[in-house]
DNA sequence: ATTAGGTTTAACCGAATGGTCAAAAGTATT
DNA sequence: AATACTTTTGACCATTCGGTTAAACCTAAT
C-alpha cells in the first residue's frame, strides 16, 4: 500500500514537474498532468487539493534543487580562479541536463515576485558574503574586485551561465543560421566563460 | 472618424501590449485588455479577430522594436571599445525604460520557438558578420577575438545586458537583502559591463 | 429627414477548465 | 466472510474564457 502510494504520488509529482516546466503555471492543464501520469483527474485533487498547491510543491522542489547547485561555491576550498572554473563547469553541466529550468524559473518569478522573497528569507547573504570574503582575503590583491563591484560580478557570472539556456530558442536559431550547433556551443562555453571572467577580473 | 478609428485601435493595441507583456499570452485575458482599453470585449474582436491575431501583432511590434535597438552596433563607425561602451549604455538604457520586455520575449520564445525562426529568416547574420569583421579587421590584433569565440562573446554581451532584467524579481530581492537598490545597480552596470567585457577581450 | 456606412454595445454561446461527489474497487483486519 | 478504510474512477458542476450576433448608435452624404 504505502509502497503503491509513494508510486502514485511520485508519478503525479513527476508528471506535474514535466508539464509545469514545459508550459508554465498558466499554460499547464490539470487534465494534461493526469493523462501524463496515467491516472484520473480526480486523483490529482485527491493527492494535491488544488492546482496552486501542486504547483507550489513542484516549484519549491525545483528551487531547492537549484540553490543546492550554488552551494559548493561557498564551501569548496579552492582559489578564486579554480572556483570560477568549477562553477561554470558544474553549473552549465547541470543546465545541460535541465535546459528548461531557467526559462521556467525566470518566468514564474516574473509572474509572482512575492514568492521569491519568501524563498530568499531563509538565506543570509551577508553571512555568505563574509564567508566568501574571509576565504579569499589574501588573494584579492591580485584581482579588481571591490565591495562595490562584487554584486555586478556575481550577476555577470550567473548571466553568462544561465542566459544561453533562458534564451535557448533564440540562440539556437541564430547559431543554426551560421552553421553552428547549440550543444557544441554550450560544451565550449564551460571553458570560455571561465577564461573570460578570470581575464576580466585579473589585475 | 478615421481619426477616432486610429484612436480606438491604438488604444486597444497599447492596452494589449501592456497586458500581454505583463501576463504573457497564456495569462492574458481578452476581458482585461478590453477593460484596460476602456471598451467592450466585442470591439476587440471587431478590430483584431482573435486573441492570437492580436498577440501576434503585439509580439511582432515588440520584436521589431528590439531588433532596431541592436542595429547601431553594425552601423556606427566606432572602435571596438567605443562600440562596446555605446552598446551597454544604450541597450541598458532601453531596458530601463522597458524592464519587462526581456522576461516577456524569453518566455514567449520558449512557448513557441517556431515563431522566432520565422523572425530570424529575414536577417542575414553571415552578412552582418562579415560587415562587422571588415569594420574592425585592423583592430583585431589587439584583442583575443577569433572566429570560434565570436559567438561566445556576443552571447556573453547580450547576457550581461539582458539577464538582470529577465531575472529582475530575483536580483532585486537579493540586492534588497544586502541593502542595495536595483535601479542604482543598473545605472552602475552600464559602465561596469563595458569595462568588464573590454578587459576580458584585450590582449 | 432618410439612408447608408461604419462603430459600439449587451446579451449570449459553446468549449474548456478547475474542482467535487458518490459510488466502485482494492486492501487490510478481525 | 464481514467490516472498515483507503484509493481510484466516471460523471457531473460552476465558472471562466474566447468568440459571435443582432441590435443600437453615431456620423456623413443625399
Amino acid at each position: 500500500m504505502t509502497e503503491n502510494d509513494k508510486l502514485t504520488e511520485e508519478r503525479i509529482f513527476e508528471a506535474a514537474t514535466d508539464v509545469f516546466v514545459d508550459k508554465g503555471m498558466d499554460g499547464a492543464r490539470m487534465q494534461d498532468i493526469a493523462s501524463y501520469a496515467g491516472i484520473n483527474k480526480a486523483l490529482l485533487h485527491y493527492y494535491f487539493r488544488t492546482k496552486d498547491q501542486l504547483f507550489n510543491a513542484v516549484f519549491e522542489m525545483i528551487a531547492r534543487k537549484i540553490l543546492k547547485k550554488f552551494a559548493p561555491v561557498f564551501d569548496e576550498n579552492l582559489t578564486i580562479e579554480a572556483k570560477i572554473r568549477f562553477f561554470f563547469r558544474e553549473h552549465i553541466a547541470f543546465l545541460q541536463e535541465n535546459p528548461k529550468l531557467p526559462g521556467f524559473i525566470l518566468n514564474e518569478i516574473n509572474r509572482n515576485p512575492a514568492r521569491i522573497k519568501k524563498l530568499l528569507k531563509n538565506i543570509h547573504f551577508e553571512k555568505l558574503w563574509e564567508k566568501l570574503y574571509e576565504q579569499h582575503k589574501a588573494e584579492l590583491d591580485n584581482y579588481n574586485i571591490t565591495e562595490d563591484t562584487m554584486p555586478q560580478l556575481m550577476v555577470s557570472i550567473a548571466a553568462i551561465s544561465v542566459f544561453p539556456f533562458a534564451a535557448k530558442g533564440l540562440i539556437e536559431g541564430i547559431l543554426e543560421k551560421v552553421g553552428l550547433d547549440f550543444n557544441k556551443f554550450i560544451e565550449e562555453r564551460k571553458e570560455f566563460a571561465a577564461a573570460f571572467v578570470i581575464k576580466a577580473i585579473k589585475k
